[in-house]
DNA sequence: CATCAATCTGACCGTATGGTCAAGTTGAGC
DNA sequence: GCTCAACTTGACCATACGGTCAGATTGATG
């Protein structure tokens, strides 16, 4: 247990680089058969490391998948503390809205990989949630709300509103598969910015 | 083969009770653990038979899950088969919204089964899908442009809008875990109805 | 180029998993 | 209540899985 490679102070370049091959190798086999579904074989394979190799840079199974869930959760609440209380209202969140999707296009991985785990019923991410989420959550509520309260935007739920723009967002990386089987000669990624953009833009403008 | 109990005709009462509890017992433990996530001795703990017992009713694990799969699918798209071109536009969107809603409320662990599936990339469905929902949907998207182009509603990507009611009205079984987690003194089916009813009408409501 | 820690591997272990089987028990029709 | 098929089970098997370990190889430092 002390001698563990990842305790250990200045990483080689040797460990980064490995360490780092591990984690992209969990990303891919993990987002795409869940925690239970995945082995350490496959992500094994993946990164072109033996298993007791892997095992040598992390302890178990868990612990990659811990690691990359803290890493995870961090960069993916990015969006949303960038809301910001002093903007315009509503382009603060049709701005909000095109980060969001820019992260599904860019990290559907990340965004798969959060999805299992939430449908699952979320039984590794219990206290992550519990603490920077909804704190996030409660304070970005109370700007959104705030702005309905000066007529800035049209009067709605605010929970609700943030539920749906992740909804939304992340549907594209999420159903992937089934978006694209029934969008043959389109690439969803093209429509999907103006449509969200007007769907937002209806919904929110202030009557008048 | 030619002496499994499910092939024979006239299924005794046993068999059907049998069969019935076990996939429901399938469809809670896969609905939380995904495919390869799920295990035969935990679907038989789950239904109340031994493990010989559930695989004398179904020869495997994957048997199971197909049969699960494929009534799932056909109940899953009778609310957009619902959808009917001769209704008044708005109120047939607006309705076929609330059937969506209802669905997830009253069935939550068929919609999380179909998002694991999905999210996974779908590997055991790919003939359901390109099949029946492709069609479907072809066919309901002529529809709801008819609609825009008769200026019923507002113009807007027909594919998109039919993945955004998808989406949202889905989110609220397949991300249980998370949306209640986040309203811990509110029943999220309480407001969801009308949010929705309210994005909608506001986004597809033609001006004037 | 000697040394020692860091890195890497084949072989291995205990357990879990999907599935089988022979033999037992139960239920329906006579 | 006899009979035979339908149903049920404990014991078992082969493979897959998470993880360990002794020892080999490699890289950095003097």
């Amino acid at each position: 247990m002390a001698n563990q490679a990842n305790r250990k102070r200045a990483p080689s370049r040797i460990q980064q680089r490995n360490r780092k091959r591990i984690l992209d190798a969990a990303l891919e086999v993990f987002s795409t058969s869940g925690f239970r579904g995945s082995t350490v074989d496959e992500i094994a394979n993946q990164s072109g490391l033996s298993k007791p190799n892997l095992l040598y840079y992390f302890p178990s199974k868990g612990a990659i998948f811990n690691e990359l869930m803290a890493g995870l959760l961090d960069t993916w609440l990015d969006p949303l503390r960038a809301l910001d209380p002093e903007g315009e209202p509503l382009a603060e969140i049709l701005a909000y809205v095109q980060r969001k999707l820019q992260m599904s296009r860019d990290f559907p991985r990340e965004s798969r990989l959060y999805a299992n785990e939430i449908v699952q019923g979320a039984p590794r991410l219990h206290a992550m949630i519990e603490g920077d989420l909804n704190q996030l959550v409660e304070e970005k509520s109370q700007v959104l709300q705030a702005w309905m309260d000066a007529g800035k935007i049209n009067q709605t739920h605010p929970k609700h509103l943030l539920f749906s723009i992740w909804s939304l967002t992340q549907h594209y990386a999420d159903f992937d598969a089934q978006v694209r089987r029934l969008m043959v000669n389109e690439d969803p990624f093209d429509a999907a910015p103006e449509y969200l953009e007007t769907l937002y833009r209806r919904m929110l403008t202030p009557k008048g």
